[in-house]
RNA sequence: GGCCCCAUCGUCUAGUCAGGUCCAGGACACCAGGUUUUCAUCCUGGGAACAGGGGUUCGAAUCCCCUUGGGGUCACCA
């Protein structure tokens, strides 16, 4: 890792030192400019030329890796750590990895490791090796699924055992838990205490032949260990600090810890972006690369995503959120489904109310929170998807998050990123995350977006979202929805969320008096109500029904009824046929609806609304 | 509790490494006006931060120390 030192992180080295090898860094803000969206201009990109000319050395290749571990769901704390670790490598022609951690076999699912090849796919961050989806992945560091990597563990594993840098152990869980807790109790950190060293080659080879269950160990060097990281500097345990940690399961599989050196090593990974929280595995991790014999990786340890209140953005949130509902309506019955049955047990709902570190499976908890309508907190990458956020807006924002491009600049597209992505401008502190700023980022894109452009993204979100609105709608109604729907809508969700009265049946259409509706429809001289009543002739005789005959008719009506005040008329017309008093610009709505549906649904809204009168 | 790390508006952050151009800039949110057929946009204006205390220096948001606060970690999870 020739080239970085601890005070000049790679990313910056890189950077400048190459741009501009013999004046001071940090001029030309030019590139920055380069990669915002409206600038697409083909001036050099500052970070895709070949290598610092200093570096004599044949050129390192720049690799980095997102190894998830298959359980749950990809979060936007994953999906950040995968963005940085993508444009890091993209940027200086390195190669992205993609490497599935499912070592843990309880917790690790296939159909986990599918969700997050395409979140990933759907976010733009492409992989150049690792598990095969769709037209990438592959390469020649493969097998890319740690639990199909056993027989490489095994041999060094083996090996480390064989050179007394580990050992077995056989201590049991509830030996090993008592301990743990008596150091708890005497306010101490838990270190494991070596009793298996105490037993000779003979006693182990013993309980080997026996089949007794056993760990292996590693034989950590009671020395100090720095830790040299390019975010947050360098920091030194204290010999001790790092106990004796398990490499080897009693399952036979590695540990994390184990096989991340490995695979990064065997990988040729030169560069670990990941989490805060491995901080200090780091250290774990250096003394077994040091065991092993193998180069040490450049560290970079991103700081974490919290909630707004502070707390860390978690999966469990969901759960919290639902059962926080759940207990302030006192419900202490599973909810019942469409077809009469609780969405889980009985049994199983006692115990999650019960106990907060317990999880609903998503798709019960999901199932739970849409029969109680709760609207559960979007953690993971596919609920924001859902909710219509675009995921290059979703990048832009996340990659706020921890990173900066300096110079007030903050939209920008994937490729600026790629192109000027570095470690030095990654944020030491954790951020919390801003659902606000995000919509924000959200409605802009959308804005930016010409109606074409808009009219296929709403269309492919409906396709998977909200297909009803594809078989109610021709496609011409459709096209008047989204072009109505572009210019008021932060998300690709929100013409579809909002106006299902569209695609109601017009006898489903019901009429609340909330006080908007009451000013429109009972205030004035004359009242709203009467005024729809006079406006349906002309709407049942108009010969043509699109937005701008309808716009003629109306406005001339206003005119002539309700002294040039179009709201006076159009408000009512809004209750009438969506039955509240939000819906896209009415003479749209109406066109939408078509003649027959507006004229059924004035009709009704009359029927219902001047008895209250 | 041990160990490690961190600290600029409510939030994300620029500025910190090379101390003066910073009585601290931008964005989101918020507040007040305005535009608008509803909603949402949009326009104009406004309030809003260097955690505290010591140093060093002619000069500190920037360097050093302490305090306080926050975070991570201490698994046969990753």
């Amino acid at each position: 890792m020739s080239e970085s030192s601890p005070r000049h992180p790679s990313g910056r080295s890189n950077q400048s030192s190459t741009s501009f090898p013999f004046s001071a860094p940090r001029e030309d803000p030019a590139p920055r400019v380069n990669g915002i969206l409206s600038d697409s201009s083909g001036s050099v990109d500052p970070v895709r030329r070949s290598p610092s000319l200093s570096d004599r050395k044949p050129p390192m290749t720049v690799v980095t890796r997102f190894a998830p571990s298959p359980s749950g769901s990809l979060h936007v704390g994953g999906a950040r750590t995968a963005l940085f670790c993508w444009a890091f490598a993209r940027g200086r022609d390195g190669r992205f990895v993609l490497r599935i951690e499912d070592t843990d076999r309880k917790r690790s699912s296939e159909a986990a490791s599918l969700g997050f090849m395409t979140d990933l796919d759907w976010l733009g961050i492409g992989w150049d090796e690792g598990p095969v989806h769709g037209d990438q992945g592959g390469g020649g560091h493969g097998p890319y699924f740690q639990s199909e990597r056993l027989s490489i563990y095994t041999e060094l594993l083996e090996r480390l055992v064989a050179e007394g840098k580990a050992y077995h152990a056989f201590d049991t869980a509830a030996e090993l838990d008592a301990k743990r807790k008596a150091a708890r109790e005497a306010k101490q950190a838990y270190r494991y205490d070596r009793a298996a060293l105490e037993l000779s080659a003979d006693e182990v080879a013993a309980k080997l032949a026996a089949g007794e269950p056993s760990v292996i160990r590693f034989r950590t060097p009671d020395a100090p260990i720095t830790i040299t990281d390019e975010v947050l500097g360098e920091a030194t345990l204290p010999a001790g600090e790092v106990d004796d940690f398990v490499i080897r399961k009693a399952d036979g599989f590695p540990t994390y810890h184990f096989a991340v050196v490995v695979d990064d090593a065997m990988m040729e990974v030169s560069h670990v972006l990941r989490a805060q929280e491995h901080f200090s595995n780091t250290a774990k991790h250096i003394v077994l690369q040091d065991a092993l014999g193998f180069e040490r990786p450049v560290y970079g340890h991103l700081s974490l995503i919290f909630n707004p209140d502070g707390s860390k953005m978690s999966k469990r949130d969901k759960d919290k959120t639902l059962r926080a509902a759940v207990r302030e309506r006192g419900i202490d019955a599973p909810p019942i489904d469409a077809a009469g049955e609780p969405v889980v047990t009985a049994e199983v709902w006692a115990k999650w109310m019960g106990d907060k570190t317990v999880q609903l499976e998503l798709e019960s908890l999901e199932a739970a929170a849409a029969l109680l309508d709760v609207a559960l907190p979007e953690i993971n990458v596919s609920d924001f998807r859902r909710s219509g956020y675009l995921p290059e807006a979703l990048c832009n924002f996340l990659a706020l998050n921890g990173w900066s491009a300096g110079d007030d600049l903050e939209k920008f597209d994937l490729e600026f990123l790629a192109g000027n992505f570095g470690l030095d401008r990654v944020q030491k502190t954790p951020a919390k995350f801003d659902r606000d700023k995000l919509l924000a980022f959200n409605l802009d894109a959308i804005q930016a977006m010409d109606a074409d452009g808009f009219h296929d993204r709403a269309r492919a979100h409906a396709e998977v979202f909200h297909p009803v609105f594809l078989e109610r709608l021709d496609e011409a109604q459709f096209r008047v929805l989204c072009d109505a729907s572009r210019e008021r809508s932060k998300t690709l969700d929100e013409p579809f969320r909002t106006n299902r009265f569209l695609v109601a049946a017009d006898d489903e259409i019901t009429w609340t008096v909330s006080k908007p509706v009451r000013k429109a429809m009972f205030k004035g001289e004359p009242t709203g109500l009467a005024l729809l009543e006079s406006i349906l002739p002309s709407l049942e005789a108009s010969e043509a029904f699109d937005a701008a005959t309808l716009e003629a008719t109306i406005t001339a009506f206003a005119e002539a009824r309700a002294d040039g005040n179009l709201g006076r008329i159009a408000q009512p017309l809004r209750i009438a046929v969506s039955g509240g008093p939000i819906s896209p610009p009415i003479f749209d709505t109406l066109a939408i609806l078509g003649r027959e549906s507006v004229v059924a649904r004035i009709r009704g809204c009359l029927e219902a609304l001047l008895g209250e009168a």
